[in-house]
DNA sequence: CGCCAAATTGACTGGTATCAAGCTACGTGG
DNA sequence: CCACGTAGCTTGATACCAGTCAATTTGGCG
């Protein structure tokens, strides 16, 4: 990796404390906050239409016409474009207070997959109606421009992730962004399902399923992670610094060969 | 590369004819049609404060407060990311008609470095003034929501891109999007100049700047691309549909051995 | 002219992909 | 209840693409 000239001054760039909490807590941390009221913004001001999917249901498909916008309440999705030459990618992953579909406003269509990872509260709203709505509550425009601009945030980490780290820490930052998301939205980060193949991990990742799964059995054999007896998609992360820490060394702590 | 299982039906994507055009002409096709009207809106309706950079000037920091966005009205722009343990990462181009700043929206403070490639006009406006405008001026709403859309967009493809080709076959999508950027713009896209470096050019595709070196000499002997004599950063893409079709197939056609 | 950044090219290395075999969990039907 | 099929996962052996290191050339500029 080489650098690319221009001195600079380093920011300093932030890692908010990711605390731990239980699973049936109301979320109180300052990002789980916004996204409560975020969705009570949303509830009152539009009336969302709700319901609920199971794992593999689609609620888009790339080239259907865009005429709603979805948000989140509850569960996980995943994002999946094809290329016109039948290449396939997960782009994105969406949890609890995330918006879908940003990516159809300008061309009139859906250009990806919208796919359930579990069961799942969709809320939709048509986007006509957003719009109204946004001009007499400036506050939900606010909300909607920072959702758009956190989904352009949170691909340039991807970028970064991918482009500039090794397998290890690529499943690593994986693990890390995943825990980070779910300790976010006040769910427990210390032990999880992944809800994702070890197929689709790589995919998102630039890498194989055969590299993911060594990876993810060297990270265990490093105790860095650990899998839950029992389905090798539950794990738990210990020591999440040491993990986080691991990401950034990019070598490995004593103990992985 | 394998498949993520989840049976589909095909959507056909897309493709827009690049027309090349002379370098002096009007953009006529429809996107730089639509570039210059939301040019023209933004110009009515915002008054931005205009100004001219030239090559290497930085526009903002990551970490600089955000109040306000910017629009390119002509030249080149590179986005640079600096992640905490100092791994740094092109995560964005910008050409004319395209926004600055987006992902700073949400935390109040830039996220990545903004420098111009070369001598550039920009447009700068108030992000409170914007939004304001936005209230009394639907159209700019609608301009700004597709502009965002369409960042969100384009890094899907890259992620893509990335993702899923081979060295060869990033790189020569790397000059497939520089040319239809071009083209969209009513610049000529047979011939140009790179503007960046080949490390820059590797930093952004996830390559070293010896395998963009390489890759580029094995285009130039299989003739899908020429270099300027004098200047090997201006290159000629005298077949353009053949560059587009060694993307797609990811194998050399006769000669690139 | 001489310096320095950028680019090219070659030789070698190493990290992932590929190919292949086998294991595990789970659901279905006999 | 068990046999069987299948999808997901693990692990090993090998191949190869791209990274690393290094030497050299080219071009721009004071």
């Amino acid at each position: 990796m080489q650098t690319l000239a221009t001195t600079r001054t380093t920011p300093a760039f932030n890692a908010r404390p990711a605390a731990v909490v239980g699973s049936r807590e109301v979320a109180r941390n300052s990002t789980g906050q916004r996204i409560a009221e975020a969705l009570q913004l949303i509830a009152t001001a539009l009336e969302p239409k709700r319901r609920i999917v199971h794992a593999g249901d689609v609620i888009y498909r790339a080239g259907d016409r865009f005429e709603h916008l979805h948000i989140l309440n509850s569960g996980f999705f995943k994002l999946v474009s094809l290329s016109s030459d039948g290449r396939e990618q997960v782009v994105g992953l969406r949890f609890r207070g995330d918006w879908l579909g940003f990516s159809a406003i300008s061309h009139g269509v859906y250009g990806c997959d919208a796919i359930a990872l579990d069961t799942a509260e969709v809320w939709t709203v048509r986007y006509d109606a957003l719009l109204q709505a946004c001009i007499t509550h400036p506050a939900l425009m606010a909300i909607v421009h920072e959702a758009m601009s956190n989904e352009i945030l949170r691909d340039r980490d991807s970028l970064m992730t991918i482009c500039t780290l090794p397998a290890d820490a690529r499943v690593a930052a994986f693990l890390h962004y995943w825990a980070e998301s779910l300790s976010a939205r006040g769910l427990r980060a210390d032990q999880f399902s992944l809800r994702l193949t070890r197929a689709e991990i790589g995919n998102y990742l630039g890498l194989t399923l055969e590299t993911v799964s060594r990876v993810l059995s060297r990270l265990a054999r490093a105790e860095l992670i650990a899998f839950n007896e029992k389905s090798r998609r539950d794990i738990c992360i210990p020591d999440f610094p040491a993990l986080a820490a691991y990401v950034e060394r990019r070598d490995a702590p004593a103990g992985l060969h």
